[in-house]
DNA sequence: CCGCGTCTTAATCAGTTGATTGAATCGTCA
DNA sequence: TGACGATTCAATCAACTGATTAAGACGCGG
């Protein structure tokens, strides 16, 4: 699991920055209540106390957690999100968007995960973190589909189509048992990882579809 | 929350009976890590003691949840799973089987909680559970998937269009704050409700249908 | 060399956790 | 009445939890 973080992004120099790292796949696999500080701090190699000098409380780190997935996910979908004046066709746009937000996961297995587990906590408390951070990206997309007028993507609701394919990209990706046993084999192999990011990518001009019994 | 119980099923008679269904409502909202024993006795009115007359421990107390889940899932599908002798249409039969799904998931709001999370937990120990109730019910239908050889079912993956059904079904009515601030409302209103199983259903056909790249 | 930010070490705090004990109580069926 | 399963009660166990304390060590720029 150190061997996939490696790959996807640079290996973190300062200690705050390892204990970051640490934190998020700790969080990803065994969830907030299930991870302890402790834990965290032992498999950061750090002690406990450096943890509690950079972060006010667990809490505290969870989130900073999130905010840098968040960041994350933003950058390395920037470059696929439409501009005002912006001459790739539709098709193009949200294939590409499709494809890069598939690699970024397959590349940062962690992400998936949390965003998952986000999913479900129901707390509202701590909604502010998605609202400042990815409702913004989101909106420019939503906006853009909504004002392309002809067809196939009039008459589709923006946001079912956008929570869809968010859904269905986070389940694929979430490389639990269940999926293994269905598909045979890890998302993260590459064959099958080719195939599934291949089958997503013809899925999304299918959903965007005038359904015909409409 | 206890009035959506109620509505699904009828109220429990046996304390242990209580106890299950309260222990459901607990761990799919904070999991099984976030619920303590104390906490879910307390919930059902009931001394611990009862609790570890029951069960062995918290986490035989777990799977018994689950199991009975499982069990309550393949039972609201029974009549929609095809028959080797079956008459009706392909078409009917999955969007039948889609509506059911949709309709038990809302009518029951812990399950598709306890589903997602059982989905990001990663530890395999305990597959069991699910290889032996509901293993056997996905695959009547894979198998009838893969029987039917004219189109608009030929060439399709029945593994992924089936993952892909479940997840989005599954998704949709977990009822974050995410889905209620993208979708303006909470899954369980009437109305909203309405126009996501008829966006679903419809949904399942344009799976179905064959790439035009492909 | 001093000072400052970073990090370690070790000890400790009160609270919660899952689980167990042994005795007492309740209802019901024979 | 008696026996038995179900349930309660109060107390206790060791282990772990998040967090705090105070003292010291490291390295680096001024």
């Amino acid at each position: 699991m150190r061997s996939a973080l490696k790959k996807a992004r640079a290996a973190p120099t300062s200690t705050k920055a390892r204990i970051l790292a640490t934190a998020e796949e700790v969080f990803a696999s065994k969830g907030f209540d299930g991870a302890s500080t402790r834990e965290i701090a032992a498999a950061a190699a750090v002690n406990i106390s450096s943890l509690h000098y950079h972060w006010e409380s667990k809490e505290t780190l969870y989130f900073a957690v999130f905010q840098n997935v968040y960041d994350r996910i933003v950058e390395a979908l920037r470059g696929t999100l439409p501009q005002p004046s912006e001459s790739r066709s539709r098709h193009e746009v949200i294939e590409q968007a499709m494809g890069t937000l598939f690699d970024y996961f397959a590349a940062n297995p962690t992400v998936p995960k949390l965003l998952l587990r986000r999913l479900i906590e129901n707390e509202s408390g701590h909604a502010d973190v998605e609202q400042q951070v990815l409702a913004p990206a989101w909106r420019v997309f939503a906006d853009w589909m909504r004002s392309a007028s002809d067809p196939p993507l009039a008459g589709i609701d923006a946001h079912l189509f956008m929570l869809t394919v968010e859904g269905v990209v986070l389940l694929y990706l979430v490389d639990s048992h269940h999926f293994r046993t269905v598909l045979g084999g890890s998302v993260h192999d590459t064959a099958l990882r080719r195939r599934v990011r291949k089958y997503l990518i013809e899925l999304v001009p299918k959903i965007l579809q005038r359904s015909r019994t409409a």
